[in-house]
DNA sequence: TCAACTAACACGTTTGAACGGC
DNA sequence: AGCCGTTCAAACGTGTTAGTTG
């Protein structure tokens, strides 16, 4: 337990943060990261992992991850890059995921990388798992966001610190686009090693596939069906489908081009690896819009009066890193400048509550 | 017509319970 | 009884894929 009233670090407290795994992180960048989010939720990769330094060692802090909007769009997959296709959707009501760890102490924090990775993404905006909700098809950036605090309904607002890393914009998906990326996730993630191999069996060759629209009642219809077939599967494929699965089957060759393969990457290219902490002393003081009442009345002992808005200070713009509209490079992107703001400025960095919901 | 979405699938990894030896 | 290592099955996570929607 921390000894209360111990001094804590100044507003221009030495907290850092620097992104692991960067060389990956830059690597997927590079090609234009995709993340697949799908309604049940799904992890991310590269995952993300932090390493924290700087922190008081017997002080408490709250680590927790949140995602903003890169900008006011909505994209689509065109030949081979990335279009915008119109204005954002609205906003969700955001979302942050608590390390399960927090609150802990800052030699906890600082003694390995802090790792994200049971961190789940959706576009069910009815999701009541806790993951975090995204719009698909549309640009977000990670932020880590580090408090102090004794415990997670106690956190001092005044002494956070938020870190960003460039490198690791993505665009939200519910299937890849971009085969490169495809690749790059085959080849490193451990969970898709099954699709490494050229040789792997081919699979599903005319298998049943209910679809988007599928409802229960058309479901029933099929099943019942006295027809010997469902969508067209006669004896004859079951019997290759069997086949196929027995593994004697005919194999698939790779989708992807045999010239693909690890990239040099350019390192002045790169964006930088460290985040600087955003120190919240210069920023305007911004209140929380839509805390998630539950989250409090979690809280043990509440006493259900209402709570004092926390304050929160925010940068007054969008994260200092290089824009990624046409003037960042050939990029995958194609982005329309903004009116009167920088190339691939977040617009909505300001508005963007922190911890507007909590979820872990 | 087509981009976007969905969910079952095969396959590999991770996790944790059960077990045996010391 | 407690610890440690091994085994094994279930759970989990992955990209693929084809049907469906709008």
């Amino acid at each position: 337990m921390a000894p209360r009233g111990t001094p804590a670090p100044g507003p221009h407290s030495p907290i850092s943060a620097s992104l692991e795994d960067v060389d990956l992180w830059t690597e997927f960048y590079r090609v234009g990261t995709e993340m697949v989010i799908t309604k049940s939720g799904r992890r991310m990769f590269p995952q993300c992992k932090i390493r924290l330094s700087g922190l008081v060692p017997y002080l408490k802090y709250v680590v927790l991850a949140d995602f903003v909007s890169v900008d006011n769009f909505r994209y689509k997959w065109a030949k081979d890059q990335w279009e915008v296709a119109g204005k954002a959707e609205p906003q969700l009501p955001g979302r942050s995921y608590i390390h399960p760890d927090s609150p802990a102490y800052g030699s906890h924090w600082m003694k390995e990388p802090v790792s994200f990775h049971k961190m789940k993404l959706t576009n069910n905006t009815l999701d009541q798992h806790g993951h975090i909700i995204l719009h698909s098809m549309h640009r977000y950036q990670p932020r880590f966001l580090v408090a102090q605090a004794d415990d997670l309904f106690n956190v001092c607002w005044n002494l956070f610190q938020v870190f960003s890393f460039p490198q690791t914009v993505f665009i939200s998906v519910t299937a890849y686009q971009n085969e490169q990326i495809t690749k790059l996730k085959i080849d490193n993630n451990p969970f898709a090693k099954g699709f490494r191999e050229q040789g792997r069996k081919p699979r599903r060759a005319l298998r049943f596939s209910p679809g988007r629209g599928l409802t229960k009642e058309r479901l029933r219809e099929l099943v019942s069906s006295p027809e010997p077939e469902r969508s067209g599967l006669t004896k004859e494929d079951a019997a290759d489908q069997a086949e196929a699965r027995g593994g004697s089957g005919p194999v698939s060759s790779s989708r992807f081009s045999p010239l693909w393969g690890p990239r040099e990457l350019n390192q002045t290219e790169g964006p930088p690896g460290e985040a600087a902490g955003t120190s919240p002393g210069p920023y305007p003081v911004y209140r929380f819009q839509d805390f998630s009442p539950g989250l409090w009345e979690a809280v043990p002992g509440s006493d259900g009066r209402p709570r004092p808005e926390p304050e929160v200070r925010l940068p007054p713009h969008g994260p200092p890193y290089p824009a990624y509209g046409p003037e960042a490079g050939p990029g995958p992107w194609l982005v329309p400048a903004l009116d009167g703001a920088a190339p691939g400025a977040s617009a909505d960095w300001a508005q963007r509550p922190i911890l507007s919901y909590a979820c872990w």
